[in-house]
DNA sequence: GCGATTTCACTACATTTGTAGTTGACGCGC
DNA sequence: GCGCGTCAACTACAAATGTAGTGAAATCGC
């Protein structure tokens, strides 16, 4: 299955059905309130336009409400969005872009020894 | 000075500048013919968008006719565009987007090497 | 000096994105 | 049974993006 390109506003809406699904449109425009301080409208057209794009699934509550669900997984979004913005920004090499993230990140002890383990399973296979 | 928007099209023409700038609008069209096949007139456009945006300056040849050359640096531009990929899609948590590419990078015993050198020198400070 | 070629400044136009508004059907509360 | 809030389906509309075409001015080769 391809995974369809998602916008930057339509990526706040599937991180919140990512975290919690299946919700309602107007159940989601609550949630997201805070953050975006969207118009109800403006939710629907975003879930209509990720369904269009066979990024999100529907359903129905017992009452009949439409509902809606990822139909994509995070990772496999994840991974494109990486794949395209490595080829865009860094030409398609991974190492500088490591090196980048790997200088600018603030990382700690623990976390930069946690990498350095995935960085060495990534030798092991 | 703020680094402008610089669209997918957009970083292919600038990618090239900063190769090799100044450059005229035909030249450059030629240059990036084998990879693009974009008309002369497309790319004369995303000049002109990009001299728009600050991104691109102008000068001359010793026969009047118009270059182009960066107003940013690369550098700049990537910092700014790692800054947004990494808040929309990792939710500005560098780590986990440093687990990802450290993950599904090929890389060598050497670049890992490297790698874990730049990881350590984020702590020294 | 004239036709061919380059360069430039405009204009064009379909898509995608961000951000809603409108309208009509439906169901709930009283 | 009627008004009111929900929902769904459409419609709206400007800015950004991708990809050129047109027309006029300047320039070069002969």
């Amino acid at each position: 299955m391809l995974i369809p390109d998602i916008s930057e506003s339509e990526w706040t809406v599937m991180e919140a059905l990512w975290e919690l699904a299946p919700q309602t449109a107007s159940a989601l425009t609550k949630l997201l309130r805070p953050t975006t301080s969207w118009a109800e409208n403006t939710v629907r057209t975003l879930l209509t336009r990720l369904v269009e794009k066979g990024a999100l699934a529907t359903g129905e509550t017992a009452s009949g409400t439409r509902t809606f669900s990822p139909a994509v997984a995070r990772e496999a979004c994840v991974g494109a969005e990486s794949e395209s913005f490595m080829q865009r920004v860094f030409r398609g090499a991974s190492k500088p872009l490591l090196v980048h993230f790997a200088q600018t990140a603030q990382l700690s002890a623990e976390e930069v020894r946690e990498l350095k383990t995935y960085l060495d399973q990534t030798l092991k296979k």
